[in-house]
DNA sequence: GCCAAGACTTGGAAAAATTTTC
DNA sequence: GAAAATTTTTCCAAGTCTTGGC
């Protein structure tokens, strides 16, 4: 797509064609009943429905948080009232055991995963017909994919951090409660059969094609054009061109609100902090939210407690940001921002907010005043893709694809700390961690026993390529050397139990003979050997190359070793898929001819289409 | 100028798909 | 070739900021 094109592109549409919305499968009720009290409990198919929401979160963090908990059980209790008898038992949430419905799940969840290929093709087939029928929309004659089009199917309301009303129950949306955004001569899409529309409208100045309340909160959910859409890379364009004009500004505004700091004004010195803290930090604005919502904060909504001051010169933030996570930073600061802060905090208490003059409205206003269109989010933009760009000069000219990319992938990194972007560490990220320190293990102890075959002077052509290779190895003394062997056994033991067991499976089902029994104790002797000295069986000639080709692979498999542990709590998408403009990337590629698929997926590739035009030399 | 509503962007978790490993 | 690990996609909550009514 070109790029003045995309810049001229109005907004809105002339005319506007879709299918409309597609709705989620009615409840179909499985009959498996939940306990009370022990005793089984026949349900009507609606409260049954709310009882399956539950058994979904049962073993998630959800299903023991209280306030999730109780907030069901409300919901629960209504439905109950409203369909089952009066005779039905159900009263207290500790005599409920919803274990009978998830194990039924957990059936479902198995038999889907045991279907077989021509089943799970036929499915991949149903998807792609729905998609085909509701996916697009055609705005001027374009057909364009929509993001997500289903409306949201009931289920309980996972609210994130301490959410007043996590675990409301959402009801079914009913096509009456949709309004639908079409061109005023196009077919509007027939709704569910013995149902109506709530609205029909031919809005131009919007992109959506459906809307409908949030049940919960009241607030409106879309349908929207998707991310590759004309409409949407248009304006993905103009956020990243909005925050290249900063460029052009942002020494005027830095000395401008350095020199508010000490302004007899109390509206310019909290502005001046806040637009420091924004501009220092990329903290996003903080909008003022309303007390039937999790309480967290952004730099205009920040409170005492937020922020503590340390003489000379320091500040330490933590705060609940978006989604609650946590940000916590301790940052260095000039004097007169010092002094500035310590005088506003003075006469604050825990509770009070901080910039109690300012708020999102007004800060923005005094932003725009200084660059048409700046708001305190162009900052993050602006900040992320300076630094990415700034980061990635670091990339070793003359490095290998895996050295550049893993310069990549840092700048990367560093970008999504700037930001905050978390991650939960997975699960089995410790037990993942150790298995491949194992495996470096295992292969330093293969080392080992190369270095110690290998005469001095081979060993002395090797150190030209391998400097350290001389240096005494720190961690493969005596009692890490025997771990190693005790691992390599029981490796190579499971291995053959696992292979021995999958052959006599398989002749079982052929009805073949299967192999023989094996002779655990003898194939032990021969492991037992071959781990006591891994190299015996080489020859001597080849040694010194598969030292040379070993030292290599450890040492890439350490730093792919700490760059995992230090990246396992920062998430790279946000960042890449919001924040950095994707031409920095694009460039970057040209510059060391890397393909692009290697930085962006098909995902990525389609919506930064726009993009991909920019030369080797193009600068953010 | 203020406030609430509306529209659009950003965000992490979970599910699904794909790749790697054993 | 199954299981595990990793990557991608989907989902929908939660932000930001603009608009419109008074």
């Amino acid at each position: 797509m070109d790029l003045d094109a995309l810049t001229n592109a109005k907004r809105g549409w002339t005319t506007l064609e879709h299918n409309g919305p597609m709705f989620p499968p009615l409840y179909e009720p499985h009959g498996v009943q939940m306990r009370y009290n022990g005793q089984p409990v026949a349900l009507s198919p609606a409260s049954e429905e709310v009882a399956t929401f539950f058994a979904g979160v049962l073993d998630a963090e959800q299903g023991s948080n209280p306030v999730f908990c109780k907030n069901f059980f409300t919901d629960f209790l209504a439905v109950i009232r409203a369909n089952d008898p009066p005779s039905c038992p159900i009263r207290s949430f500790e005599l409920c055991d919803f274990r009978p419905i998830r194990n039924h799940l957990d059936r479902l969840q198995e038999q889907k995963k045991a279907a077989t290929p021509e089943e799970k093709l036929a499915k991949k087939a149903e998807r792609a017909a729905l998609v085909e029928k509701y996916g697009y929309a055609v705005w001027d004659g374009r057909r364009e994919k929509l993001g997500a089009f289903m409306i949201e199917p009931p289920g309980l309301f996972r609210g994130r951090g301490q959410h007043p009303r996590t675990g409301t129950l959402k009801r079914r949306i009913q096509p009456e409660d949709v309004t639908i955004n079409i061109g005023p001569t196009a077919a509007v899409p027939e709704p569910p059969p013995g149902h109506r529309w709530g609205q029909i409208v031919h809005d131009p100045s919007t992109s959506w094609i459906a809307t409908w309340r949030n049940p919960i909160t009241g607030t409106p959910k879309y349908v929207y054009p998707g991310a590759a859409s004309a409409m949407k890379a248009s304006s993905d364009m103009m956020k990243f061109e909005k925050a290249r004009q900063l460029h052009q500004y942002i020494d005027q505004i830095r000395k401008g609100y350095l020199a508010d700091l000490t302004s007899s004004e109390t509206l310019k010195v909290q502005r001046a902090i806040a637009l420091y803290f924004i501009d220092r930090l990329s903290i996003r604005a903080g909008n003022e939210k309303g007390d039937d919502q999790a309480d967290t904060v952004g730099c205009c909504s920040l409170r005492r407690e937020h922020v503590q001051l340390e003489a000379p010169a320091t500040i330490h933030f933590d705060f609940l940001g978006k989604d609650s996570i946590r940000y916590v930073n301790s940052i260095e600061v000039t004097r007169p921002v010092f002094s500035a802060l310590t005088k506003l905090l003075k006469k604050k208490k825990p509770g009070d907010m901080i910039f109690d003059s300012l708020s999102t409205t007004r800060l923005n206003n005094h932003l725009s005043a200084l660059m048409p269109g700046l708001t305190a989010k162009v900052f993050r933009t602006y900040n992320a893709s300076t630094t990415f760009q700034s980061e990635l000069e670091k990339t070793p000219v003359n490095g290998s694809d895996p050295e550049k990319m893993l310069a990549y992938n840092r700048a990367n990194r560093h970008v999504a700390i700037l930001c905050n972007h978390q991650r939960a560490v997975s699960k089995n990220h410790g037990q993942s961690m150790a298995a491949a320190r194992d495996k470096v293990q295992l292969m330093k102890y293969t080392r080992y026993h190369m270095r110690k075959a290998l005469p001095t002077a081979a060993l002395a052509s090797v150190a030209q390529h391998v400097p350290d290779i001389r240096e005494p190895e720190t961690d493969m003394d005596a009692d890490e050397r025997q771990r190693c062997m005790q691992l390599m056994i029981e490796q190579h033991m499971k291995k053959c139990v696992d292979k021995h067991r999958r052959q006599t499976e398989r002749a079982k089902q052929k009805g073949e003979t299967p192999p023989p029994p094996l002779d655990q104790a003898e194939i032990e002797r021969e492991v037992a050997q071959l781990a006591a000295s891994p190299v015996s069986t080489m020859d001597p000639s080849k040694l010194e190359v598969a030292l040379m080709k070993l030292s290599q692979k450890i040492s890439a498999a350490q730093a792919a070793l700490v760059d995992r542990d230090e990246g396992k709590e920062v998430s790279l998408t946000t960042s890449k898929l919001n924040y950095i403009d994707p031409r920095i990337s694009v460039a970057w590629c040209k510059a060391h001819t890397i393909p692009i698929a290697k930085v962006f997926n098909a995902q990525l590739t389609t919506k930064f289409d726009w993009a991909m035009s920019v030369d080797d030399d193009w600068r953010f």
